[in-house]
RNA sequence: GGCUGGGUGGCAGAGUGGUUAUGCAGCGGCCUGCAAAGCCGUGUACGCCGGUUCGAUUCCGACCCCAGCCUCCA
């Protein structure tokens, strides 16, 4: 039986969705003015395991995950590039695309954009001045009457009066109350906008989330997921906003996962100490940092060190050492034969079905490893089918599907070609056929060098990369 | 100041009212020409102080410390 922290309600909760069988998804993705760093890869393959595990429990999926590509920081980075808006989010959109690719990550089933949703969004809004829970200012933008809603501030455990309390807030003479927020912000001088019943503008961030989740989704959805730092204000207004323009509830579930950390410090565009995916990329395997990813509880910081990411390459190794002599069936039926009765795939289920415990879950595959290394020799025919359903149990978490050699040779571009280490194994296979070990071991150390590691098993040498 | 999370062995990271997490590193052994990989064995870990209990790292209370949100942010 599934659980699932609930944000909303502070606890871990059976999931049922609101049609049996059918769970309906929304997640808030990028705003695509730069390259993705680590945090929203974080995101990225957090929310696809989770999509990916409904999936593996039964369950049909309806995924949707946003792009937001009109706001302040795109205007102004397109300016400062030159180019036009346009131009600029797409090129950041198919980046983005490249950057979830490479971490595994399967494309969501819709991928709405906030510009293609101004008819929704403007309705919305429309809906709720209408209501009463909006107004239009004196400066022609569109603000949220915050204290309109009662239930206001139940997601983030925090009341109007703290936040007043607590606001750093410069007041707004426009503003009714200085915690409303704008829901439509009147067009300046050369920037995009849209016309809407109040001039020409354009929407203000969280409208866009509650107009695509809804229209997508329906008025009253099963999940919607994000970054810990959306929870306040942007999911907060969220419900808001669609709540009071809906008249029904919005979520059942809210899920965060939290941060990347750097130096046990959030990382983050404004502190400066983000690292974009593709330039961990570079350094590390994508399977590697996806494995990064998964190695702690979604809930908990992560923290980005170099150590902490070949640590993952290590365990990865690891895993794929084990299965270094059973490649993955062309025709992907490896399923065959698979015993999810198994007590270590017992163990995997379980711990998933505990709110996503990937740690736990990744645990079981290390024993399901060591038991194929073990039983290799012996019982041939047992490790075969352990080996499929190390790959079965992995392929959940969009792990080890690739053929071991392929990783253990891949390692970093550069240095020794395969075939130059392959001629250097050949020598060296010689000299140790004539017993000529220092001549051996220098060409063993050799390759060491170059970081290439050497393994004989028997007559056969095998090789990976360091 | 208000509100959230959290402090676990050398490092990373789960979890639990009394019995092995897991990975890396270390130590001993097996295997090996020697290695590597693998296998076997090996660790008086749970921020501090009280309380509840036969027994607490796990529950309760106080305290200290860290991170996050309250401003754009995954």
């Amino acid at each position: 039986m599934l659980q699932i922290y609930n944000s909303l309600t502070k606890k871990k909760e059976p999931f049922h969705p609101i049609t049996p069988g059918k769970v309906r998804m929304y997640v808030c993705g990028m705003t695509v003015y730069d390259y993705c760093h680590l945090g929203h890869g974080r995101v990225l393959v957090v929310f696809d395991i989770v999509a990916r595990y409904l999936r593996a429990s039964g369950f049909e999926v309806t995924y949707v995950r946003n792009v937001t590509d009109i706001d302040d920081k795109i205007i102004r980075r397109a300016q400062e590039n030159a180019e036009t808006i346009g131009a600029l989010t797409e090129r950041f959109i198919q980046a983005m695309h490249e950057d979830a690719g490479a971490l595994g990550v399967e494309p969501p089933n819709a991928e709405p954009r906030a510009t293609v949703y101004m008819p929704q969004i403007i309705s919305m809004i429309q809906t709720l001045i209408d209501r009463g829970f909006a107004y239009a200012a004196a400066n022609k933008d569109v603000y949220y009457r915050v204290r309109r809603f009662a239930d206001y501030g139940q997601l983030s455990g925090k009341s109007l009066e703290d936040l007043r309390v607590g606001a750093r807030i410069e007041a707004d003479e426009a503003k009714d109350d200085p915690l409303d927020f704008v829901l439509w912000k009147a067009a300046k001088p050369a920037e995009p906008s849209w016309d809407s019943p109040w001039g020409p503008g354009r929407p203000g961030w969280h409208i866009e989330c509650s107009a695509m989740s809804t229209s997508c989704l329906g008025h009253h959805f099963d999940i919607h997921g994000g970054g810990l730092d959306l929870q306040f204000p942007h999911h907060e207004n969220e419900i808001a906003q669609s709540e009071a323009a809906t008249g029904e509830k919005f979520v059942n579930v809210w899920m965060h996962n939290g941060f990347v950390r750097v130096d046990d410090e959030k990382m983050s565009k404004s502190l400066g100490n983000f690292f974009t995916l593709r330039e961990v990329m570079k350094d590390y395997d994508a399977e590697v940092v996806r494995y990064f990813i998964l190695s702690s509880h979604y809930h908990s910081p992560l923290n980005y060190t170099n150590e902490s990411l070949e640590n993952a390459k290590a365990a990865l190794t690891r895993l794929y050492v084990a299965l270094k002599d059973f490649p993955p069936h062309q025709d992907g039926s490896i399923h065959a034969g698979v015993d999810e009765s198994h007590t270590y795939a017992q163990q995997f289920f379980a711990a998933m079905d505990d709110d996503f415990n990937t740690p736990v879950a990744v645990a079981a595959l290390f024993e399901l490893a060591r038991e194929i290394n073990r039983l290799q020799a012996a019982e041939p025919v047992k490790a075969v089918n352990l080996a499929a359903l190390l790959r079965r149990l992995g392929g959940i978490l969009g792990l080890l599907q690739r053929d071991s050699q392929r990783f253990l040779q891949g390692g970093a571009a550069g240095g020794l070609s395969d075939g130059a280490i392959e001629q250097l194994i050949g020598q060296r296979l010689a000299a140790r056929k004539s017993k000529n070990w220092s001549e051996a071991d220098r060409i063993r150390d050799e390759l060491k060098q170059q970081g290439i590691i050497l393994e004989d098993s028997g007559s056969a040498t095998t090789w990976r990369r360091a």
